[in-house]
DNA sequence: TCGCTTTTTAGAATTATTCAAAAAACCCGC
DNA sequence: GCGGGTTTTTTGAATAATTCTAAAAAGCGA
C-alpha cells in the first residue's frame, strides 16, 4: 500500500492521468456528447465515471477536486454538472433538502436517502417497473423519482 | 355572484371567521397536535385546511394570507408549515428545484408535478402500494415520495 | 389583571445556486 | 507551431429560499 506522499505529487497523479487510456476513454464519451474535452470537463468526468455508480452534489464534487489539486472553481462545477445532464451523462435526482444531487447511473431506478448521514444510494431493483403510472391528457411523462427516505436504528431515537 | 368590496370588507371576513365553527374545528386540531391557537395558525390552518387537498409553498401561502389581509409575515409561515409538519398535520413533498411544497393530504400517495406551470397534484391512485420495499438491515423507512415529471405537450417543444 | 411563557416579527444571516463580464483555453487553417 | 475566432472558465456579485436572532406582542393561568 502506497500513500500519494505529498502535495507535489498528488498534484502530478492528477494532473498526469489526462494523458493516460482512462482520459481517452473519458474524452471520447465527452465527444460524443458534443462537449468539448476541456481539462475541467476531463478532470470532473474522471471523478464522476471511474469509480461505479456516484452519487454527489456539486459541493462534494468540488471539495473532491481540489483535494486532487485539480484546479477548477465551484462554478464551473456548477455549469458542468448542468451540462453533463443536459447530455445525459447523469442525471438529477430530487431529494428533500435545498441541495440537489447527481447520480451518474440515469438507467430507471430508485433511491435510498440516508437522513442522518445525509447519503443517497441506489436501491438494487428497480422499483418503477412495478409502478403503472399514467399521464394525464395533454401531458407527457418527463420522469420519475422514487426516493425512499431512511433513518438508521441510533439516530431513529 | 358577490364580490368582497373593497378592503375594509375583506379585513373583517378574514377576522371574523376565527369566531365561527369552522376556527372551533381548527382550535381543536391545533390543540390536539400540542400546538397554541395563535391568530397566525388558525389562519394560516384555515386556508389550507378548508378546502380538501392542497398543495403549496410558503411563499404561495404567504401570497394568499396578505390577500386576505390576514396580518402575518413570512418567516411566520415558514416557522408555521415546519411546525405543522412536525406534529403531522401536513407533510413535505421532495420536488426538483429549491422550493419545498407542503401537502395537507399526509396518507400515501403520490404525485404529479407539472413542470411548466410549476405545480404540484396527487395522483388518485396509490402507486406506492405496488412498491416491494424493504429498508436495508440497521435502518427503519420513514417516508416514501414518488414524483412523476410530466411537461404539457406545448411545452414540451 | 399580572406575570410568565410562547409566538410573532423585522431584518440580518446563511446556503445553494446562477449570472455577467473578463481572462484563459481550445481548435482550426495556414 | 501560430494567430484568430469561438468556447470555457473564473471571480465576484446577484439571487432565491430559507433560517436565525433579538425584541415586541400575544396567549393563558392564577
Amino acid at each position: 500500500m502506497e500513500t500519494f506522499g505529498g502535495e507535489k505529487s498528488r498534484a502530478r497523479i492528477a494532473y498526469d492521468w489526462r494523458g493516460g487510456p482512462l482520459a481517452r476513454m473519458i474524452r471520447q464519451r465527452l465527444q460524443a456528447a458534443r462537449l468539448r474535452p476541456s481539462r475541467q470537463r476531463i478532470s470532473l468526468a474522471g471523478l464522476l465515471f471511474v469509480a461505479g455508480d456516484r452519487h454527489v452534489t456539486a459541493e462534494q464534487l468540488h471539495r473532491e477536486a481540489q483535494a486532487l489539486d485539480m484546479p477548477l472553481s465551484l462554478a464551473t462545477v456548477y455549469n458542468t454538472l448542468r451540462q453533463f445532464v443536459a447530455s445525459g451523462l447523469i442525471r438529477e435526482v430530487a431529494v428533500f433538502g435545498s441541495t440537489v444531487w447527481y447520480d451518474t447511473n440515469t438507467g430507471s431506478h430508485c433511491h435510498y436517502f440516508d437522513e442522518g448521514r445525509q447519503r443517497l444510494e441506489d436501491i438494487p431493483s428497480d422499483l418503477t417497473r412495478d409502478l403503472k403510472i399514467a399521464a394525464p391528457p395533454g401531458y407527457r411523462i418527463v420522469g420519475v423519482d422514487v426516493i425512499v427516505r431512511l433513518r438508521d436504528d441510533e439516530t431513529l431515537q
